[in-house]
DNA sequence: AAGCTTAATTTGTCAGACAAGATGCTAAAT
DNA sequence: ATTTAGCATCTTGTCTGACAAATTAAGCTT
């Protein structure tokens, strides 16, 4: 039995402005949610989509690439590409500059949400992540000690704390957020390290938000946790203005 | 003067496992995150980028396509690519469900942003914005009284407090997140309009956190906007099974 | 100096090829 | 007969080279 193609039609006749690729994009982007495909169906491979629309390989591949990215189709190599079978939907907002009044912003939203991590996770932490927690401050120590900065242990840290609050939605938007935080970490890190009291205060935050969470305090982690941030933000407001532009100057390439 | 690349080495070496136009847009990305390009700058051309990280040209375009579909940067043919001029950034995650225990935890996660976000309003509103939110509240009783269920009023409520916080990341999260939770409002004013007492309670809360706002005082602000969320949720768990799903049939389209 | 023409660049599209996995069939082994 | 190993085939990922279309810059004319 035959079936009319359900996406019919040479694409390059009528609309000559868009892109290409685009129009494609559309159109296949169209017949995936009018369902065309099933969920977790594959559709057909490039080549024949090539064909069908009249096209050639590589638009059908950059059209693929952005559902792909929309998180409509997933594809495997060797296997095809395949209409996503969890949906999912994306927040999209201005990058965030990187000078202090933004970087304030961003730790205005992170200090409610990581307080609130560190809540839960207190009473819903599992012995296992307690674990993770502890290993991840002992990472920074021994960063520090290597000389490093250990932005990255440190973010780990509070990642970590995310995770145990079993709740998806903070990891995700505060691994979203602290992208933006890296500098701005670095900033007071260094800041730190130049003042030994400083750094044992930070040490001693860290370790009252993990005994906290150990000993199933929510109310505890919950203010250690507010605190630390508190403390954090001043020690960044502290931070003299030619430091903040000398780190800035450490990343690659960054001045001209 | 020859300037070392900022972005350095052959990519091929080392990692053989993800794929490798992923790998070039990731390094791509933190680099535009990072500064490395100043908004509008035109980046490297293709054959540049291909030559710098030793791939061909194909997988640069992978590469900037996805960057181009996250809203990273702009392709002008003829031209090049250019870090956007206001580029964004997206936070992919699944489509929550709509079953009860997913509906709280959005609500966990919203719960310390709106709590936030009142006593941010409470220092920072400005006079219109009191205005706006005093409007807002009473658009809600009119829409009750006009027979409406009230949860756009109720969500628009919400809004205007969050952006009196003077905070855009507020609204931006608070907004995608809200999204999910039409449902779940509605399951509980649907709940609360069949008790008068509950109808009461609502209106009161609404109140104390208005009068806190007014007043300019961010801890009673906050209070009064923890008690409220408390006890939607507490409703929202009251509200008997058979009106959640009445009230989901309703939806357009619901049910197969 | 201003405007037009032309050449050089750069992205978009096309075409063909091979590499890297994935799938399914066939034949051998138990 | 069932399982397993190998093998042919298919599909996406990457490479290479080319041309079309659009932009940009230089040069030339006036």
């Amino acid at each position: 039995m035959y079936k009319e193609p359900p996406l019919s039609g040479d694409i390059s006749s009528p609309s000559r402005g868009p892109q290409l690729s685009e129009q494609v994009a559309t159109r296949l982007s169209e017949a995936i949610q009018s369902g065309e495909w099933a969920r977790g169906e594959r559709l057909p491979t490039e080549a024949a989509l090539g064909q069908r629309f009249g096209i050639s390989r590589s638009v059908v591949r950059e059209a693929i690439s952005m559902l792909r990215n929309a998180g409509l189709v997933t594809s495997r190599r060797g296997s095809g590409s395949f209409v996503a079978d969890a949906p999912t939907v994306s927040l999209r907002l201005a990058l965030p500059d990187s000078d202090l009044a933004s970087v304030i912003e961003v730790l205005e939203l992170r200090r409610p949400l990581e307080v609130e991590a560190a809540r839960l996770a207190a009473s819903r932490r599992t012995p296992s992540q307690l674990r993770r927690i502890r290993n991840a401050m002992v990472d920074i120590d021994e960063a520090v000690e290597a000389g490093l900065s250990g932005v990255e242990q440190d973010l780990a840290f509070h990642r970590a704390i995310a995770e145990a609050a079993h709740n998806a939605h903070f990891t995700a938007v505060l691994d979203f957020y602290n992208r933006f935080l890296h500098h701005a970490i670095q900033v007071t890190r260094t800041n730190e390290s130049l003042r030994e009291t400083f750094m044992q205060q930070v040490v001693a935050e860290h370790q009252a938000i993990v005994d906290a969470i150990a000993a199933g305090d929510a109310e505890a982690a919950a203010q250690a946790a507010a605190r630390h941030l508190e403390h954090a933000e001043v020690r960044l407001r502290q931070a003299p203005e030619d430091l903040i532009a000398r780190v800035q100057a450490q990343r690659p390439g960054a001045p001209e």
